[in-house]
Order: C-alpha cells, then structure tokens, then sequence
DNA sequence: GATGATTTGTACGTATGTATA
DNA sequence: ATATACATACGTACAAATCAT
C-alpha cells in the first residue's frame, strides 16, 4: 500500500526514458518487476528466471528480457551471461556508497531548492510537511511513508534540474529496498519529522547552506537507522 | 583515436552492470552502438532503424534490441513505441542541466578525492597532470583529450565512492557527445590544463573545498566553451 | 565427473502500428 | 483519404551454456 507512491516515482522514470504514453508489454514488465522488487515480494539476492515472469505475467520471454535489461542498466537487477537474473543485492560497502551518494545528491536539490523554489513551490513544501505531522504521533508508518516519499520527490523537483532530478529518483529508487524498514524503529518517525522540519524551514528563508547541511545529516541518519535494523534484523 | 578512452570509461560501465567477463551479442552491440554514438559517428538527432544496424553488425534483431534499450536506460538513445530509435539530442536547457549536474558530480569528487585519495593515487594523478602539459603547447588535441579522459576518471575514482563513480561516468558518458569538440576553441587547452592545476593543487594538499570549487568551476568553464563551439558551428 | 533437465542467447516469422505516395 | 511500404512488437524455435543429480 505505502509502497504504491514509491513504485511511480520509479515507474514515471521509466516512462520518462521510453516516451512511452500508453505502454508496451515491455513497459508494463519494467513496472511490474520493479514492484515486486521495491515492495519486497522479490528480495534483494533472489534469483528470477525469465521463463516463470514470462508465465507469471502471461507474455513471452522476449519483453522480459527486455525488461530484465532495462531494470539492470536502472540497477534494480544483476545479470550474467547465462545466468539467471538476480534483485541486486548492495553488499555493505557498495550500500554506504550508495547513502553518501544520497546524502550528496539531496544536499545540492536541498541547497538548490533553497535558491531555486518558486513561491507556490515552497507553499506547497510546506504545507504537505505541515500536513504530515498529523501521521507522526498515530505512529502511522505507512502513511507517513507517502508523505515522506513525497517530501523527498519535492525537494528533487525543487532544484530546477532535469538532469538532479533524474541522479537523485534513480538512487533513491535503488536505495528503498533498504530502506523500507527504518520507520520500525522506536521514535524514528518524529525523529524524522524534526529533520524534515530542518531543512524545510532552511529552504523557506532561502538559507542555502543550512539547507543542505541539513538534508546531508538527515540522509545520514536514515542510513544509520537502516543499518540498525538491519542488525536487529540480522541479530 | 583519441576517443578511445572515453569510449572505455563507457564499456567498463556496461560491464559493470551485466558482470560480464567475455561478452555476449549484445554487450559488444551496446559498445559498439554507443562508440558510434560517442565519437560521433551517429550524431545526436540521428534515427536508429534496427534492421540496419542489425546488417551493419551481422547479427539478429534481438540483440540489437536489447542493445538498444539498455542504452534508453543508460540515456544514449530515446525510444517511441513503433518508431524508430533516435539518438538522444539534448535540447539546451536539458544540456544546461546535465552539466550543471556534471560539475556538481565532479565537485564532489574532488572533495572526497582531497581527503580520502591514498599517497599511491595522489602520486599518479600528478605525474599524469605533468606529464599531459607536454600536449599542451603541441595543440595536440587529440592526445590531451586521452589524458583528460583519464584525468577526471582518476577523479571519479579517488572519491573512494563506486557509486558515486557510476553517477558520474554516467553523466560524462552523456555530455561526451556535446563537449567533444570545445579543445578547437583557441587557447582553451592551456587553459584547461591550468584549470585541472588547481584541482590538483587542491587536491594534493588536502584542501577539499578548494578543490571541490575549483572542479565545479573547470566544469563550468568546459559548459560555457563547448556552447560558444556551438554557436560558432552554426553561426 | 558425467549426464539429463533447465535456462539462457539468438534467429526468424507474423501481426500491428507508422509513415509516405 | 486510401493504400502501400516499412519498422517495430511480440511470439516461437532451437542451439549452447548452466545447473542439479
């Protein structure tokens, strides 16, 4: 359900790529499998043979491969030559360059936000930020979820570049297998919250740097909060 | 000649992605079309039709199709559904913000190349600037751009971040097509050169924000140069 | 380690959509 | 505007590689 904001922001790359307007069976693969990755019916590791996606989405394993080829260059996926298809599995090192990666790309559309926003854009900045606390004390997790992808969705349109745009939705959409959990932590919804707050009230008084000194911490914390779990998980 | 390097930079990625060691069809069809592509061969605008490309290569149409969307992905090519493959051609504010993107990659690189390269990376970087100085005075453009080539991806890699790295020879790979000819603007080489000084100059003393401006400057300086070489071919 | 079963890689054919006369 | 030519989208077939026993 929380997931089902995530998928567009992957699936509107998608489209925007391929120019595609009502879809191929190919476009439509490249959608379905990157759902079953991001909500997690496919997990990270998971190998997938193009034979049973092809049966299971009742079409031939030609746009399956296709797909299949597409999600590996967007790097949801990891293909050898004569094996079968794997959901990328970001091992740790590869999973805290890809955070830094993160927290560097919302540090410049937070800083770039801060300058570049048009009035309507930081009034409706704010008032979904606004709007979002009532998801903060019901401890609605996959609600706030929305919201949250939201946020962070508006502060890549914020900086006014297509190019950003596209670096930051692409790492973030390779990152959320990871980082779906983090809001099972105790307290880390309000936590959240406050950040976001940060860097909001940043952008608003056009505060370029604190902006993106805020969004670097908070994506650091999103990754230290992850990693945790991951460890409980694990522990 | 001299684009072979960049042209490598570009592979590697595509290996990177598939893991694939030898290469099937379709891997030496993604180099291949993207070499094509990258030292200009198929220009920006260009229409694809894969039957062609499938008899220049002496290969089915499968794989040139698969080729031809993993290179959608990467951003080399756009497709329509039922139309014919074009080359991807960057409108102006869409090249704005690739390079804008482009320096604000390269910024980061040099930041975390100043504080994180090894003595050993810091050694090579600057035996290769000085040893790129004697193309310098000899306008021998070509074999510069071979050193320059090389020059940013030691940056890319210095940044101890693999994704980080894949962002931004991804964005370069992109920019190729539209920053190839700017070494033909009078003087810009010496410049250049004094340029990526500074960034070395930066980097091997440790100054990350020096070297960090100093990157985003040189990328700027490339921006304005490879849209003056634009201007100039048409007007 | 060898063999049978699965799975991938590539070629090719047909149907459908797009451009052109 | 209609028809013809052409390019793509998808399905199917078979060889080669991989995996499992």
């Amino acid at each position: 359900m929380y997931a089902v904001i995530e998928i567009e922001s992957v699936l509107e790359r998608a489209e925007k790529k391929t120019l595609t307007r009502t879809g191929t069976t190919v476009e439509h693969m490249v959608r379905a499998i990157a759902d079953l990755i991001i909500t997690g019916v496919l997990k990270p590791g998971e190998k997938m043979d193009e034979g049973s996606l092809a049966v299971r989405f009742e079409v031939s394993r030609t746009p399956v491969r296709e797909a299949l080829r597409q999600l590996c260059a967007i790097g949801l996926v990891e293909r050898q030559p004569n094996k079968r298809a794997v959901v990328t599995n970001v091992s740790g090192s590869a999973l805290n360059s890809m955070f830094e990666a993160m927290a560097e790309l919302e540090a410049i559309c937070a800083r770039l936000s801060a300058e570049r926003m048009t009035t309507a854009e930081r009034r409706r900045l704010q008032k979904m930020h606004e709007e979002s606390a009532a998801f903060v004390g019901a401890s609605a997790g996959e609600d706030y979820e929305a919201f949250n992808t939201e946020f962070h969705t508006q502060l890549y349109r914020g900086a006014h570049n297509e190019h950003i745009f596209e670096l930051a939705t692409q790492t973030r959409a390779r990152l959320s297998p990871f980082r779906r959990a983090q809001f099972r932590i105790e307290g880390r919804l309000s936590k959240s919250w406050g950040e976001h707050d940060q860097i909001v009230g940043a952008i608003l008084r056009g505060d370029a740097v604190a902006a993106g000194i805020a969004a670097y911490d908070h994506v650091s914390i999103v990754r230290d909060a992850s990693a945790t779990f991951a460890r409980m998980g694990r522990g």
